[in-house]
DNA sequence: CGTTATCCTACCCCTCAGGTAGGATTACCC
DNA sequence: GGGTAATCCTACCTGAGGGGTAGGATAACG
């Protein structure tokens, strides 16, 4: 596997934030680390940790104290998942020499060593590298907890309305 | 780093003898492990450990003995680096529950357990899967190598005829 | 003031990346 | 056939990091 549990717990952390501010109120009270936990079956003293990357990314806002918890930052439409992987693993690179300059350009750490030509993998880590951090780019916490949302609403209202929700293409998976 | 130097070291192992075979005579002597990694500047003894995996995945031929060494075993252009990735790596996949049965279709090792929806996560994963699976199968050993030999032709050759080679699209890096 | 939560620091175990060592085997060449 | 140059194979080592635990300090309710 290519990312840690900590992408994925993390991921989950947030999806569980996001799914609550869709049902609930918008602005209501914090969820506490220790629901979240029980809730998605992980340990409670190592999600600390993972939310601490996340709020220090400012992903998240925290309230300390009885009644406290965690809340999302900002909206979920206008949080990727770019964001949140690199908030919980740090820099998205597939591979060592491959980091990404202020804004986007793939740079090879062995560029500009004129003796050679640039590693000629070059060409391959950057697009895959580029393709990842694209498609983490294009997704929203929003894209992830929508289809969930939608299936929720349909099953706890029965169908108030039987028609008209315009389908989303977000569920069609990527083979 | 998502890939470890096993991707990293093993694609300039396969990188180095496509190069050769563009170069050379086609179906000429092998190359010995130790030239390429004097040449590359990585150590013998554990690029035998990534060789072996390529050899085992029958990505390259070893003759034994003095005069021996590697070549690849089939033409370049039909290596996807999809192929080499996966032989010195392992299964493709971002995260472990992840993972690709036969052909193509990715699934969650949690679907199936119909308490709750797949992780809502499991969109997210799938596509990262998708798009660095499929970045890695559109390209071949023989794009990989192609503008390197191109240039080098063009400085020793000294443009022996200056135009007629049709520009391929693979050094437009994405950004 | 007690309770409930976040915060912070330190530690721990185990796997695996990354590499070394040393020998067995095979094939060429004189 | 014997030296020699290569692949092959197994075992081992070391450090870093993943995946946690533990315990307490701090802050906000009531």
């Amino acid at each position: 596997m290519m990312f840690s549990t900590k992408a994925e717990y993390g991921v989950r952390v947030m999806a569980h934030l996001a799914r609550r501010e869709l049902d609930g109120a918008p602005g209501v009270s914090p969820i506490a680390l220790g629901t979240i936990a029980e809730a998605e079956g992980l340990p409670l003293a190592y999600l600390e940790h993972l939310v601490a990357r996340l709020r220090r990314a400012q992903l998240v806002e925290s309230r300390r104290g009885a009644h406290g918890g965690y809340s999302l930052a900002r909206a979920a439409e206008t949080i990727t998942m770019a964001e949140v992987v690199e908030a919980l693993e740090g820099e998205i690179a597939p591979i060592e020499c491959i980091t990404a300059n202020a804004d986007g350009a793939l740079v090879c750490v062995r560029d500009g060593q004129p003796g050679h030509d640039p590693c000629p993998t070059k060409l391959l880590w950057t697009r895959v590298q580029g393709s990842i951090v694209r498609t983490l780019t294009q997704m929203t916490l929003a894209d992830l907890v929508e289809p969930a949302a939608k299936a929720q609403r349909r099953n706890s209202a029965a169908a108030l309305r039987s028609a008209g929700t315009p389908r989303t293409n977000s569920e069609t998976a990527t083979a």
